[in-house]
Formats: structure tokens, sequence, C-alpha cells
DNA sequence: GGTTGACCTTGCCCCTGGGGCAGGGCCGAG
DNA sequence: CTCGGCCCTGCCCCAGGGGCAAGGTCAACC
């Protein structure tokens, strides 16, 4: 009997689907019926189809997307369908990771921590000459961010041996939120000795990595440091907005988006070890 | 300078949301702004605005819904506002629990096993002779069926002395589907003796829990029967499957709605007693 | 062979949390 | 006064459907 064609009334409620998802993933051409009348309209499906129809209505309750669904569903053996789920499930599992440090800081922060959090940074201001930049530019997620600051470093440290060197230390400016989500772009930048060598060495890129340079006036900025334990989502929020809160209480103004400078070498420093200054521009 | 205003640009870039989502915000009463501009509708902010704007981003960033943000931003103290946050955790680690069951299952069904799974189930049938039954029906969601079985099984039983004592196992009928979010209407079902008594009955429950008394006639149904470990999300789905490919198979039909028959005493089974039959009303 | 009621069709508006764009108004610097 | 950069509202778009209206079909019963 497995080819008694089904109304779509009778196949949702066999497949546990409502009648109104059918027809969406009918016109996705995730599930089309075995047969669709050419002058009602009325879909008629087969009943060896529940088997697919049961799977899909699983996958949603995964709250995998359609297209996903679909690449599930389409996999030429179980194994594929099985690697695309996990690939599926391995990624909601690492935003909720993310999400949960974060609800864990909140909660923290909500109870009435927050003063004496602030207390704990101690905001100094340091007033650094104008530089000569390479920079690096990319739009990145909050998961890859320790990533790439990482491998963009290291491509700019070891191009600043052809720029006369480094003159001060790496730094990652912000200039707009990084977040889950919403990716804002973020800029990985090396002040250099030699500005000519380094335009040089730009176009040798040829903006493979949206390179560029930049020379950036002298200013003064207000930072706090923080150890290498603290470089992390979301212990480092508190630091962000221990310096933003110090900023209007001396009378100054933010002139500049955030960054964070790398003064220390990551790798030889321990947890405990300052490595990083959570910095504003200000004047 | 805490009484500077800010234009709804600079403010953005400042509590790193984007002009729409504050615009959306100020639309919903959950971050207005300090003053809008009568004539030409311009939005300015305050500065101390900040913090308030941060915290709707971060809970944003946990994707929680813009009115359960506003219940924690506008909660009385810090402490509440954590409770509120808590809570909302809560729901997103207990829906995540019953979801991360769901993908390992589906992983291993997807892997290849699907055979071995249901070569495990012993399907067979039984006749079941006209029952009078008190029920009660609700929209009960996945996360929260265990505990209403209980209950209302445990209601019905206690009703059950006062209708001439149950005559058979008790059950739970399945209209639609019970999912993670799409609620089917299930009904708890216990057979009864006395048919006048039980109508008597519901009309002194007046509809409170959606009581009803039905009879339903004699029919045969096919089932397997499984262990207390098996019932639970989502390793029952496998012995629904079960039933469902066997039915077919024998030149039967599906005449009705699938339900669970409670036999043996819950509390007093082991994790691998059998408790429950997995049924299907067949023809 | 009609009628009736259940079922099916398409199409439209609704939800959330915005993104993107068009057309037009406002603001401050030169 | 003008120009460029902000800002305003309003509209359409996304997923993944729910809900309803108007109208077409199907099958069973009389």
């Amino acid at each position: 009997m497995d080819d008694e064609l089904l109304t779509i009334g009778a196949f949702a409620a066999r497949a546990r689907l409502s009648a109104k998802a059918l027809r969406l993933y009918d016109r996705l051409g995730l599930l089309p019926p075995a047969r669709v009348d050419e002058v009602s309209g009325y879909r008629y499906y087969r009943a060896g189809q529940i088997e697919r129809a049961r799977l899909v209505a699983l996958l949603r309750q995964l709250d995998m997307p359609l297209a996903r669904i679909a690449e599930v569903v389409e996999a030429p053996d179980g194994a594929a369908a099985a690697a695309r789920l996990d690939a599926y499930w391995a990624d909601v599992e690492a935003r909720l990771a993310g999400q949960r440090t974060l609800a864990e800081y909140l909660r923290g922060r909500l109870s009435g921590r927050s003063s004496e959090m602030y207390g704990k940074f101690v905001v100094e201001t340091v007033d650094v000459p104008e530089q000569v930049l390479i920079t690096e530019t990319r739009h990145v997620l909050a998961g890859e961010l320790p990533t790439w600051i990482g491998a963009s470093l290291g491509r700019l440290e070891s191009a600043a041996r052809e720029c006369g060197g480094i003159t001060a230390a790496p730094f990652v400016v912000y200039h707009s939120e990084v977040s889950m989500e919403s990716d804002g772009p973020a800029e990985s930048c090396v002040p250099v000795a030699d500005e000519a060598a380094a335009r040089a060495w730009v176009e040798r890129q040829g903006r493979t990595w949206e390179t560029k340079v930049r020379v950036e006036s002298a200013q003064r900025l207000a930072y706090t440091r923080i150890t290498k334990a603290q470089v992390a989502h979301p212990q480092i929020l508190a630091a962000f907005e221990a310096v933003e809160q110090w900023i209007p209480q001396q009378g100054l103004w933010q002139a500049g988006p955030c960054r964070e400078v790398y003064f220390a070498d990551w790798e030889a420093a321990g947890a405990e070890d300052p490595v990083c200054d959570v910095a504003f521009p200000v004047r």
C-alpha cells in the first residue's frame, strides 16, 4: 500500500506537521508532493514520504533553518547527513557557550557587584606620539576574534621588519561593536618606523588582506591594564566599561574608537601576567 | 557633562547599537530618548543613558526577546533583574537540553542504525473491548508532559473510585504532535466501570480541567512494550516509528491517534522494567 | 443527480528584530 | 548660501510559519 496517495491534511496528521508548513516546504522544494492535480491544485503525497517529513519536523525542533535541513535530507548517505547535523549542532553549542558565559557575567553584574568591579581597575592616561601604522582590517565575529588577532598581528609583525621595524606595541582598534552576530570592522595595527617602505609593502600586498598604511596623530589615551586571563569575553567588557565610566568623571571626552594594546609577549605570559591595555583616545 | 545631549548616531556608536535598533527601542518604550525635537523629530540621548543601552545590547546577544529585556531593565533593583535574567536563561538551558538529546538521537539514526533499532521492538496486536473513559484534555508542551501526565492521571485515578473503579490501564492519547513549541492536545484517559457515576462526577467538576466522559468502541491496537527508561524524548520516538512501520507491513491501517498505555506502577518500576505500551488503533 | 459539509486552494496580513533603501528635512561649517 | 553629512518617516525584505477570507473540489448521503 505504499502507492496510496494521501491528501495534505491526512499527510500532515501522519507526519505531525501543519498543512501550512507542508505548502511552504513544497514551495521551497524541500518536500514536493508525489502528485499535484493540474486542475484543482490539490497536493497528493505518498505514504513513503512520511519518513522524510518526520525527519524534517524533528530537525525543525532543533531550530535548524530550512536551508540547512535541505542539506541534511539531500545528503548522499546517512553518514553525510549525520555529519551535516553534527556541524549544525556544533555551531549551536558554540554559540550557546559564548552566551552562557555572557549570561553569567551579566548575572554577576546585575546582582550589584558592579561598583566593586569597577573599583578593581586602575585607569591612567598616557600621551602617545604620532605613529605610522600598517594595518589590516576585517569584519570578524567574536568567536573568531582571538584567532584572527593572532594571525593578523603575526602577518603585520613579520612585514614590519621590511618597514624599519616595530616602534611601539601592536594594537587592535574596534570601529564598531564586535559581538556574536553583528560583526564590526576590527583593525589590527603595528606601528613601524619607515612610512615609505610601509607604503611600498602595502602596494605589493595588493589588497589581499585589506591592508593599509595610516598615520595616527599624537593623542592621549585613557587605559587600564589587564591580565591574560581577563582578555576574553565577557571579562574584558568590565575593563572597557571601567575606562568608559572613568573618562567623563575626569572631565574628558572619548575622542575615538576603543582599542586593545598588546604590549607583552602573548605566548610567554602566564594567565595572571599583565599583557594588554584597554584604551580609549581622550581629549 | 552628564547632561550633554547626543544625536542618535553618536549615541548608537557609544552604545554599540544601530540607529535603526534605537528607533525601534524608542517606539517600544524600552529606551526613550531624553528629548525629542518637536519640529524636526530628532532624537537626543543623554550620556547617562548609555549604560542602559549597553545592557539592552548585551541581553540581545543572549537572544532575549525585547519584551523580556524590558522586564529586566525595568526591574525595581539589581536582584530582581538578575532573577529575571536567570529565569530566562533557565528556559534557554531547558529547551537546549531537550534539543541536545534529540540531536543525539537523530545523529544515531542518520548514521544508519535505524534498521537495527526497529528490529529491537516486538510489535503485537491486542483486542480491546468497549470502554467508558473519564478524560482530561489539555494543550501541553513536551517539557511539561511528564509532569502533566502524572498529575492528570493522579486526579483521574482518584476520581475513578467514585465511578465504580478502574477497569483497565490508564493511557494518554496524542491527538496531534506534541513538540517543543507546537503543543498538540493531549488527553489523559482512565477506563471506569460506572458510566452514570462518571457523568455525574464530570458535572461536579464544571469543566475546570477540561474533563469529559467518552465511550470508546471496541478496537484492535498494535503496540510495542517499552521500559521506563525508554519513556522519554527522544527514545520513545523510535518506539512510535517501529509500530508505525510495522502496521502497513501487516496490511493494516492506522485507525486513530497514537497513545501510551501505562499498565504498571510507575513509582515502583525500575528503569529497565516494562511500564508502557506504545499503541496505535488499527484495522 | 443534487446537496451538503468537509477539505483543499491561493492570497493577504500578522508576529520578531531588525537591514536596506528612497525621498525629503535639518544642521553646522565654510 | 550652499554643501555634505545626519536625521526623519515609510516602505519592502528575511525566516517560518499562524490565522483568516473567498472560492474551488470531493465524496458521501438522500
